[in-house]
DNA sequence: AGTTAAATAATACCGATTATCATTTAAGAC
DNA sequence: GTCTTAAATGATAATCGGTATTATTTAACT
């Protein structure tokens, strides 16, 4: 939670440096973003806040996250189903495992990832500035 | 192109060893995909095939795009820009190293995949089926 | 050639996202 | 605290990739 708090700081900060406005509606946003665990959808997202901001804009929604996801605050998550969700808690690039049955995420800490990434800077010519990078499976409850 | 025959009469035979009635229009399709060297999306095929093919249903394509995706003869690639294209020759998930720049897609041999994928297996108890692996940056001609 | 279930063409539909535009408001100047 | 102004918002229309529907056609097997 501390954590939390603290990511959101960082997220308004980040707006303010930049010379947005800092309204209501962002900062509710960015709080959902900052506190929540799992990979909300927009939708999600904006579901959370029609009790508390019953005013607020889907459309609203849709802009901030990707302007907070434009200033590298928030990752997107492509997903193999095509849906798109988001982590405020981790903006960077990081490996996902998801189980087809029951949609759930883990986040494995893969020591050969740096491996991997020495690898490709090697037999290439590129300058890689992100990745992605899912697996797909059952889970131990599934299977 | 030896190649492409012969990827052309695989997903053929696997298509007739399931039943599926052998169609001008899923020769055309199956055809396409074989033989493009490139990453087409659905529209592409589309595009390919309307000179000889001029009443072909853009819903045909996406049936038959999905239906030979299901036998497992081509891969579907979700880019991180949302949009989907499509692997005829190489039906196995495989990394891709795309230049947000020009656009242009390199398919590395990656020997610590091998690696990552035990150290998936090794850590989590989760069953994989397949992945998706995506670098993004600029390639040596665009920066 | 005849039969039949599957496949196709045409098009309506759907859900996610983006664009438009009139109205409201945050931030800085006074 | 009020004023000013550009930016942000809410409401909603438009767009776009993909899917569903349905009447018609056809591949595969008698």
């Amino acid at each position: 939670m501390a954590d939390a708090n603290k990511r959101f700081e960082t997220i308004i900060e980040k707006l303010r440096g930049n010379y947005y406005k800092i309204t209501p509606q962002r900062l509710a946003i960015a709080e959902i973003l900052a506190k929540s665990t799992g990979h909300p959808s927009v939708e999600d997202i904006y579901g959370k806040l029609r009790k508390d901001h019953p005013s607020m804009s889907l459309a609203t929604v849709y802009r901030n996250v990707m302007l907070m996801k434009s200033l590298g605050e928030i990752l997107e998550l492509g997903f193999p189903d095509g849906s798109n969700r988001y982590d405020g808690n981790k903006p960077y690039p990081h490996p996902h495992i998801i189980c087809i049955q029951c949609g759930k995420i883990i986040e494995p800490n893969l020591t050969t990832l740096q491996d991997m990434t020495k690898e490709v800077i090697q037999k290439t010519d590129f300058t890689i500035l992100t990745h992605q990078l899912n697996f797909s499976g059952k889970c131990g409850d599934c299977k």
